[in-house]
DNA sequence: CCTCTTGTGTGATTTAGTCACAGACAATTT
DNA sequence: AAATTGTCTGTGACTAAATCACACAAGAGG
């Protein structure tokens, strides 16, 4: 792998010394991954570092009547951090790591994580701050879950797709969903409010936003 | 402070060197916090990073309605992982802390606190071992939250506590509520009924367990 | 013994989650 | 072009949990 190609992927290694660099091109494995691959299941145990070089992948939390709540994703560049903390405590996944887009994924070992862990600085930032964005990530959801209604979620999740994606928003009743953590027919009921309101019309596989203002208005009305 | 005691508290000193510890003593500020102070509150700046060395700290979020959720405790010899995730990456506290237990805390500065992440990869250890430890805590009570009847997880507090405390348990049905993240008329529902199921007697501020294998039996029933 | 604070009990109501289906839409096959 | 299939959406009925609004009880401190 070239050095503009590293870069590109992984942004600290624009501050990488020639030591990481070659300890990096000598150690890492590159592997292709199709989307709806588990990279990894709750309990597995954990025996490669992976960070991805491209693609995408779902972390999440699954029910015992298959109920899903997503944690977290994995972009470009990022790692998955649930793994390092299993590696380095020995634990085992506590988690489902769903592959959604097509992944080009970089493995580590973990003997080779720890020496990295001891010897590069740059290698202990990078990873710490994976994983406090991660713990706070948890904690807002957490906070979302706990005290906010579901008609503020969903205005929520509406909103940031509008900023995203536009007045189209491709998405199913269902993936709003698991991404806030409830039942596919509140998120119907609650949507089929909204269209009422005029605030948006619903499509098979997509909503389009109407009145974007008429949305803003309604998040900040409730919250 | 002597090196005697440090070992005490912090148990990774154990193997520390003669100069992580000699920079400890020499930057270090004790201080001591009466039960009832808040160490930080939602928003707060982190200046220091602190670790106790005695007493008993709970973080938790607050709901705009007074509602509380438990994050995690701080024992002796741990440390406000959330501020260092704050300090590191100069983001605002997100949560309270509240002392429980009068509190002897070791500050230490945030530059010192850089420099040692630096220099000392045992501090690297201590630190990201108490970073992945709290999110799997809080995974853990999101899952609990999402997926786990009310029922189930008041028989699992119950139960732990059981094992902490014995028969008598010293707390109120505000306190469980904060715990599992509902609400105070709930637990004393849900009390109510096992009360019926004499699985145990309640009194103002105190549970009493009657029939520990039948809570046990109720609890394997239900999850 | 009275007063005040803190803790508990309970009905009524609202919100959210679950269950059980009925259609609706679009892509593919016959 | 009609039939088949899988996925997505809508909705009523029911259950679980949260919220609101009190009444009352127990114990601490004067």
């Amino acid at each position: 792998m070239s050095e503009i190609e590293l870069n590109k992927v992984v942004p600290f290694f624009a501050e990488a010394d020639e030591n990481l660099l070659n300890d990096f091109r000598d150690n890492v494995v590159a592997q292709r991954v199709k989307a709806g691959t588990y990279l990894s299941m709750e309990g597995d145990p954990c025996n490669y570092f992976p960070i991805i070089k491209s693609g995408l992948v779902r972390v999440f939390k699954l029910g015992s009547k298959g109920q899903e709540m997503t944690l977290y994703r994995i972009e470009p560049g990022q790692s998955c951090i649930l793994t390092i903390s299993c590696l380095l405590s020995k634990k085992t996944f506590p988690a489902v790591a769903l592959v959604e887009e097509d992944c080009e994924v970089l493995l580590i070992q973990e003997s080779v994580l720890r020496e990295w862990l001891g010897k590069y600085n740059l290698w202990n930032q990078y990873i710490f701050d994976y994983l406090s964005r991660v713990l706070f990530n948890v904690i807002n959801i957490l906070e979302n879950i706990s005290f906010k209604s579901i008609d503020i979620r969903i205005l929520e999740f509406l909103k940031s797709a509008f900023i995203k994606e536009g007045y189209e928003i491709q998405t199913t009743h269902q993936k709003i969903a698991i991404e806030i953590g409830t039942a596919r027919e509140v998120v119907s009921r609650s949507l089929k409010q909204l269209e009422k309101q005029n605030i948006l019309r619903l499509h098979r596989g997509k909503i389009v936003v109407t009145d974007s203002e008429k949305l803003q208005k309604e998040l900040s009305l409730l919250q």
